[in-house]
DNA sequence: CTGTTAGCGCCTTCAT
DNA sequence: ATGAAGGCGCTAACAG
């Protein structure tokens, strides 16, 4: 294929006959230039297919209206969702985003590389979403440009954060499940390790199971992936104890008890109530009817651009802690007790 | 928060004593450089903190190894399935990826709009994915720069293209039901300006039926999304007509349409049998047990990159279009008839 | 092996 | 209102 050469702002200059001052000024549309002048230049530059070089703009200006945005695996619906509402976020402030995902869970020495790559496209800000991340990765580029965390919180000076309370919506969750009368309730705990944000959910259940009387049992599992093995696995020690209701970290771990109470042909809700967590994707089909609580995933994203674009623009120097809250949605796969 | 000044490759220089051609040649590896000064550069380059910027260097550069994507919704699991496989493969090759997505549908106008934001960006090539978009938008771009479409079938000149079999995969899943028993199989028809490739979906599926000697009933939706809604409106009739199984454009619609039967109290299966089409992300879960045709994704993404990248290397002129197989998954949620 | 030099495409004073 | 000129940070000849 023989591509043609890409026009320059000269090309559009000798094109309408002026100089390449004149074309800058027409069209950025500041500075002065005489109708006629204009005029001539909107058509050559139309003509040309001219597109402005990003690069070499952002070389002498100090801006470049990019964010980055670095991300765990837009293959799970909690980060797909978020890229997507800080898409439509930034495009809204006339912002463009670059987002860096990993096919394989991000990794510390990744993660440097990535923001490291970002810096280099010499983003204006960064929004870091991979909960997992230890901060003292982040704070080294604090001094360099501005960051916020979406997903957790953050006390770090320079550091603002847009987080959903999973402590409030663990309890919720819980106290939804006492109230239809479960008394020994199995808590699928991750650990803090693989998801901070997980494993944060499953504290406040137990917390919240034993602070009202309930009985916690606890299911401990590495990764959110583990819990419908491992449920499986310690079946009869919780059947034994005499679990009825079983609460996950996460919709998909909560698709993988109840296919283990299905495989097993415990039907689920006639025998046991299952719970999830998160509430949006193709999980939240009505079909499914889940019993689950509802992050405002959005709200997430958008508030995070909007505090980055905050602090790129200078409006303010104040760091802030963003907590969201959400609210349990009520399915068919959590029965009261005695029904 | 004040921010310090950038490290440039002057700082480096100066910190290590050198001319910034020493700095450029020994961090890039090319050229050469005695062992003593590489020492010394890179000790000040990390002492600084130095990253290089990309714009400056893509500017005397002709490449900048990035690829632009343009998805439509990454909320879709299609598209994020896309995006991860694109972007590990990306990365393999050792290119950078940035991707446009959009909250809306991708509307042409956004669709040009975001293109000629990533040809600002002066990436080396484009992976166009949203199948809705006409040819002739992406054709004028073709002699600016090497193109792939992922997910449709394109013949234009200049123009690769990796995507699945719709017809054949459409077929499978209809000869998979007349193998079952089902002799009246409704079939829903995505309009197909909404969706090419869920049309043709439809069409093979109802072509298979028909030339199998079954008998197809069509079931007309603007989109994937109503497919639901208009089984439920039409239900009287289709059970009129002694329908016995539902085919669907995609697994969402499948969803839609149980969910559909399951508030009439016909519980899925017993009654009607339903197809899926896609087979992966959370609906592929085992507790729904959809039978679904697989498509495959990943191969899709890393394919569409490969041409992409062997064309930008002007390793060939030739253009390809890849087509790929999947297969059917057998679930639950389709059973014999006499069963 | 090393430093000097000339741009890459654009925006922005600064004269005119 | 306009054009000339300088420089953003970097790489790639080119001399030495």
């Amino acid at each position: 294929m023989n591509r043609t050469h890409t026009p320059t702002i000269l090309d559009v200059a000798a094109e309408a006959g002026v100089s390449k001052s004149a074309v800058s000024r027409a069209l950025l549309g500041q500075g002065s230039v005489s109708a006629e002048n204009r005029e001539r230049i909107e058509a050559a530059a139309t003509k040309l297919g001219y597109v402005a070089n990003a690069m070499a703009r952002s070389l002498v200006r100090a801006r470049t209206r990019t964010i980055g945005v670095v991300l765990r695996d837009v293959r799970k619906p909690y980060y797909a969702y978020l890229q997507a509402a800080m898409q439509a976020e930034a495009e809204r402030h006339d912002y463009r985003i670059v987002t860096t995902t990993n096919a394989r869970d991000l990794e510390v020495e990744d993660a440097v590389r990535e923001i490291t790559n970002l810096l280099s496209l010499q983003v204006d800000g960064l929004v870091i979403a991979p909960a997992r991340l230890p901060s003292d990765v982040i704070t080294p580029f604090l001094d360099r440009l501005p960051v916020v965390v979406a997903g957790r919180r953050e006390t770090a000076p320079g550091l603002s954060s847009v987080s959903t309370d999973d402590t409030a919506g663990g309890a919720a969750m819980a106290a939804h499940l006492r109230s239809l009368g479960h008394e020994r309730i199995a808590v699928a705990l991750v650990d803090h390790t693989y998801s901070h944000r997980y494993h944060e959910r499953g504290t406040a259940m137990l917390e919240e199971v034993r602070r009202s009387g309930g009985e916690p049992v606890l299911l401990p599992a590495r990764r959110d992936l583990d819990v419908g093995e491992r449920f499986d696995a310690e079946f009869d020690r919780l059947d034994a104890a005499g679990v009825t209701a079983v609460m996950c970290p996460n919709d998909a771990a909560a698709m993988d008890v109840l296919e283990a109470l299905r495989s097993r042909g415990a039907g689920p809700a006639e025998r046991y109530s299952v719970t999830g967590y998160d509430g949006y994707g193709p999980l939240a089909s009505p079909y499914i009817g889940l019993t689950t609580f509802r992050t405002p995933q959005e709200e997430v994203g958008r508030s995070a651009v909007d505090l980055l674009i905050e602090k790129i623009e200078e409006r303010t120097d104040q760091d802030k802690s963003v907590s969201l809250r959400g609210s349990v949605i009520v399915g068919r796969t959590a029965r009261a007790v005695h029904a």
